[in-house]
RNA sequence: GGAGAGAUGGCCGAGCGGCUGAAGGCGGCGGAUUGCUAAUCCGUUAUAGGGCUAAUGGCUCUAUCCAGGGUUCGAAUCCCUGUCUCUCCGCCA
C-alpha cells in the first residue's frame, strides 16, 4: 500500500508511476476523499476536545456536591453530534481505503517503461544453449518413458494442471529441495516451516489481497487461503511487529507448495508440468534497511542464480517492464531457464523488491539508529520454482539413449545414483 | 467439539465508572557521583491521526489498555459478540 501522506503530496508522481502499469485507478477519488476525512476529523476532534473538558467540570461538579445536570444535558446531545460525525468518518475511510489498497506500487526509476512482457531487458545471460545431436523429448514423454512422471494419474486424482511423480521422479524433486534449501541455509538464510493456509488478513498483508482473490484457493467453512507461495506466511513472520534495526537485514527461506487456480490461463502452457495449480517451491524472504533495499535485491538474485549455476543449467535474467510487473513489486528480476525438450524459456524465478509497500500493509515497521519508526523494505525471490526446474533438468540432462544423468550435486541428495534410466 | 480462566506500554505487573496515556518494577536512554570489572542517585522513556508554525525543530488537539458493538454526560474499569492464549475433558496423526 502507498502512503497516503505520500500520495496527497506527490499525486502526479502517483498518476504517472502507476500508469506506467497500464493502472487505472482513480487516484483523484482518493485525494477528493480524504480532503473530506479530513475536514471532518478537524471538527468532530473540536468537539471531542469540548467534551473531555465539560467530562471533566462534570466530575469536579459531582466531588463538590454540585448540580451537574445541566452539562450533563448539554453533553448529551454533542455526544450525539459526535456519533453522527464519527459514523461519516468511517464511511468516508472505508470508501477511500476501499480504493487506496488497489492502487499498485510504484515502479523503481531502473524499471523499463512497456506495457507488457515484450518490453521486458534481458540483463544477462550465463552458460550455453546446448545443442544436442539427438531429439531430446520434452519432459513429460521421457518422464512418462522412464516412469517417473505420471501426468495421467494426476488428472485422475485431482483433475487437469496436476503432477505426479513416483519413484525416482519423486526422490528427484526431494532432492532438489533439500539441495537448494541448504545451499541457502549455507549463505546466511534461516529456514523457516510455516502454515500452508492462512487468513485474509496475511494475504492483505502481502498484497495477494484484494486484487488475486480469484487467483487462490479458499476454503470456504473457515474463510482461509492455500497459500500461493511460502512469501506469503514467511513475510507475515513479521506482521504487526516491531523490528530492532540492528536485527536488519533478516534472511528466511523455506519451501512450500504453491496453489495456483490459474484462472483464465486455460490453453496456455498446458502441456506437461509447466502451468500447474499445485507446485513446490522454495522461497527466500528479506527483510532489510530502506537504504540497502537495491544492493539486498542485487544479491538475492544472484542468490537464486547460484542454484542454476550448481545445476549448469543455462538461464537468462530480465528485468521486467512496468507493464508485466506485479501488483506489489516497484521492481523485479525473472530468471529464465533453457529448457532444451521444449526448446524454450522457461520463468522459474522472480526476485522482487516491494520497498515498503508490504511492509505499511502488514505494519511491520523497525526503530531505526535515530530511534525513528519506519517501515523496513521486504524483498523476495524464488530460489526457484521446482515445476519448471524438473523439466528442466529431464530435458537438458537427458541422454542420446533416454537415460537422464543426474546433475552432480544431486547425487549426494539421491543416494550416490548416478543415472535415472 | 464440551467446561473453565485470561488478554493492560519494549517486557513484567497494578488498576474504585470521572486529572489514568495509564501506579510500581525491569529494560533502554541522558546525567551526577564513587579508585576500581560494579553500586548508588536524579531525570527521561509509546504509537497513529489532525491542526498551527517554515521549523530538518516547536506548539496543540484527538485516538489507542486484544478486536468490534452496547450502556453512560463520562469506560482500561459494566454488558454482548468475536479472536487468540492457557487448564481440564473428548477426539486424533
Amino acid at each position: 500500500m502507498l502512503d497516503l501522506k505520500f500520495v496527497r503530496e506527490n499525486p502526479e508522481l502517483v498518476k504517472a508511476g502507476i500508469a506506467k502499469r497500464n493502472d487505472h485507478t482513480d487516484i483523484d477519488k482518493i485525494l477528493e476523499l480524504d480532503s473530506k476525512r479530513r475536514e471532518i476529523i478537524r471538527t468532530v476532534e473540536q468537539l471531542k476536545s469540548d467534551k473531555n473538558k465539560a467530562s471533566g467540570e462534570i466530575a469536579q461538579k459531582k466531588k463538590a456536591g454540585e448540580d451537574a445536570s445541566a452539562a450533563i444535558t448539554r453533553m448529551r446531545e454533542v455526544g450525539e453530534k459526535i456519533g453522527a460525525l464519527d459514523n461519516e468518518l468511517r464511511t468516508v475511510e472505508e470508501e477511500m481505503n476501499s480504493i487506496l489498497v488497489w492502487v499498485p506500487n510504484i515502479p523503481h526509476e531502473s524499471v523499463p517503461v512497456g506495457a507488457d512482457e515484450s518490453a521486458n531487458v534481458v540483463v544477462r545471460e550465463w552458460g550455453e544453449i546446448p545443442k544436442p545431436d539427438f531429439t531430446v523429448l520434452p519432459h513429460w514423454e521421457i518422464g512418462e518413458k522412464l516412469g517417473i512422471l505420471d501426468m495421467a494419474a494426476a488428472a485422475k486424482i485431482s483433475g487437469s494442471g496436476f503432477y505426479l511423480l513416483k519413484g525416482l521422479g519423486a526422490r528427484l524433486q526431494r532432492a532438489l529441495v533439500s539441495y537448494m534449501l541448504d545451499t541457502h541455509s549455507a549463505d546466511g538464510f534461516t529456514e523457516m516451516a510455516a502454515p500452508f493456509i492462512v487468513n485474509a488478513d496475511t494475504m492483505f498483508g502481502t498484497g495477494q489481497l484484494p486484487k488475486l482473490e480469484a487467483d487462490m484457493y479458499k476454503t470456504t467453512e473457515d474463510n482461509m487461503y492455500l497459500i500461493p507461495t511460502a512469501e506469503v506466511p514467511i513475510t507475515n513472520y513479521f506482521k504487526q511487529q516491531i523490528i530492532d534495526y540492528k536485527q536488519l537485514p533478516i534472511y528466511m527461506v523455506g519451501h512450500s507448495p504453491c496453489f495456483r487456480r490459474e484462472a483464465g490461463a486455460a490453453g496456455k502452457d498446458t502441456r506437461g508440468m509447466i502451468r500447474v495449480h499445485q507446485f513446490e517451491k522454495v522461497e527466500m524472504v528479506k527483510i532489510v534497511h530502506p537504504d540497502s533495499s537495491y544492493d539486498e535485491l542485487e544479491s538475492l538474485l544472484l542468490q537464486a542464480e547460484k542454484i542454476l549455476q550448481g545445476l549448469k543449467i543455462p538461464y537468462r535474467v530480465c528485468n521486467l517492464a512496468s507493464g508485466d510487473l506485479s501488483f506489489a513489486a516497484a521492481k523485479c528480476y525473472d530468471i529464465e531457464l533453457w529448457a532444451a525438450g521444449v526448446k524454450r524459456y522457461l520463468e522459474i524465478s522472480s526476485v522482487s523488491n516491494f520497498e515498503d509497500f508490504q511492509a505499511r500493509r502488514m505494519n511491520c515497521r523497525f526503530r531505526d539508529e535515530d530511534k525513528k519508526m519506519r517501515h523496513p523494505h521486504t524483498l523476495n525471490g524464488s530460489g526457484v520454482a521446482l515445476a519448471r526446474l524438473i523439466p528442466a533438468v529431464l530435458e537438458n540432462y537427458q541422454n542420446a539413449d533416454g537415460t537422464i544423468t543426474v546433475p552432480e550435486v544431486l547425487r549426494p541428495y539421491m543416494g550416490g545414483i548416478e543415472n535415472i534410466g
